[in-house]
DNA sequence: AAACAACACGAACGATCGTGTAGTTAGTTT
DNA sequence: AAACTAACTACACGATCGTTCGTGTTGTTT
């Protein structure tokens, strides 16, 4: 049997690469995976380099597993709760509502992902393609869950669901931008506003959804 | 009278900070206002270092500089043409197409006040403030495009101009960004019919919008 | 011709970057 | 108790960063 001692010493060793990274998380949704250096973390976290750079290797690691360990917390707030709702427009609706919440309460850069894709997309390599495929599995997520919608009667057959899922992704994440860039704590109700409106008019009943 | 000798040595000097800039707009439209170094700069251009810090004097007021000298490129290719539509809602139509067609044929990196906005939304500075007066300029242009819309009849009175703002500029950067992180050009298309929905739905007259 | 001014250069500075190497501490195994 | 191993430290390396300084080069002014 594979018996699974603990060991002192991994658990450790997990702990602090766990303060790590989400140190390596708060710093990158604020000035960007990049600008994340070993030194500043080290002494940000009162630890040598080399004790960072064990956990990881590289540099190139470390922003690897820094994007690994934001998409888990994206699903721990925003995937995972909306899947408490039963399916169809209400999930849907479900999972924009967390998504705002997420945006403007998880990091104190806003949404992760906003910056580092902004940051890497015109930049080949390891860090951009595993955040495009983060991108693109919420961007799945969406698309099924419209899918699901129309399964269950709340969505009409004939709606576009890349095309849904494009504007609903388009006015949560401006509402990102906007509150980030201007302050204005506005810019999430306007993203609120257009985003149930927009499934408002497409709903077979509209009632599934919060009144305006 | 101001009597304004053309003098040899500054109009060298002009030159080669034209140059500077038209480089510098185009590294930071990919990697970023930071990324771009002096050294990387000097070295790409064939100058020296001091060369190109004798333009500007220090890193930041390179930054702002590149800010500056990227309003007057979006002016150019995208504000003023648009002006030469007459007012109302196919002026405001035409400002969504000309920004778009910029978006993706002018940086190399696409949209530069996309990218370097992410990059410096959430550290304040004067870097930042540029970045911000700009975006609230493009915003404002947007609305005033539709208070003239609505004032020649285009747009019916009770048309929310900040929120249709929010929503338009929502879909136009979100076909940047889509377009670089997956490489589809699709997302042109669906920001394009997305917004022409919206318009369509709105317009007292949709023959002034073109044909789906 | 002499004084001056603007552009550009090369060299050097302190700081920080990412990354190695050798050694120490502490928990596990035999 | 001895051998082993994972986590971590101290130190040093070459490279690059932004910036300063002194010096030509070239065009303008007097």
């Amino acid at each position: 049997m594979a018996e699974t001692r603990t060991d002192g010493r991994v658990v450790r060793g997990e702990r602090t690469r766990r303060v790590i990274l989400q140190r390596a998380m708060d710093l990158a949704s604020v000035e960007g995976l990049e600008r994340l250096s070993i030194g500043r973390l080290a002494t940000d976290l009162d630890v040598s380099k080399s004790g960072v750079i064990t956990h990881f290797g590289s540099k190139e690691e470390l922003q690897l597993a820094t994007v690994r360990a934001a998409v888990d917390v994206f699903t721990e707030h925003v995937v995972r709760p909306a899947l408490k709702t039963p399916a169809g427009l209400r999930r849907l609706w479900r999972l924009c509502e967390l998504w705002l919440d997420y945006e403007r309460g998880i990091f104190p850069g806003g949404c992760f992902f906003a910056n580092v894709a902004a940051e890497f997309d015109a930049r080949p390599g390891r860090v951009r393609d595993a955040i495009a495929l983060s991108q693109r599995d919420f961007r799945a997520l969406f698309e099924r869950m419209i899918a699901d919608a129309v399964r269950v009667g709340d969505l009409p057959a004939d709606v576009d669901a890349p095309q849904l899922t494009f504007e609903l992704k388009a006015l949560g994440s401006s509402a990102n931008n906007e509150f980030l860039l201007y302050d204005e704590p506005a810019a999430y109700k306007r993203a609120r506003v257009a985003m149930l409106d927009r499934l408002r008019a497409l709903a077979t009943d509209p009632a599934l959804l919060p009144p305006a």
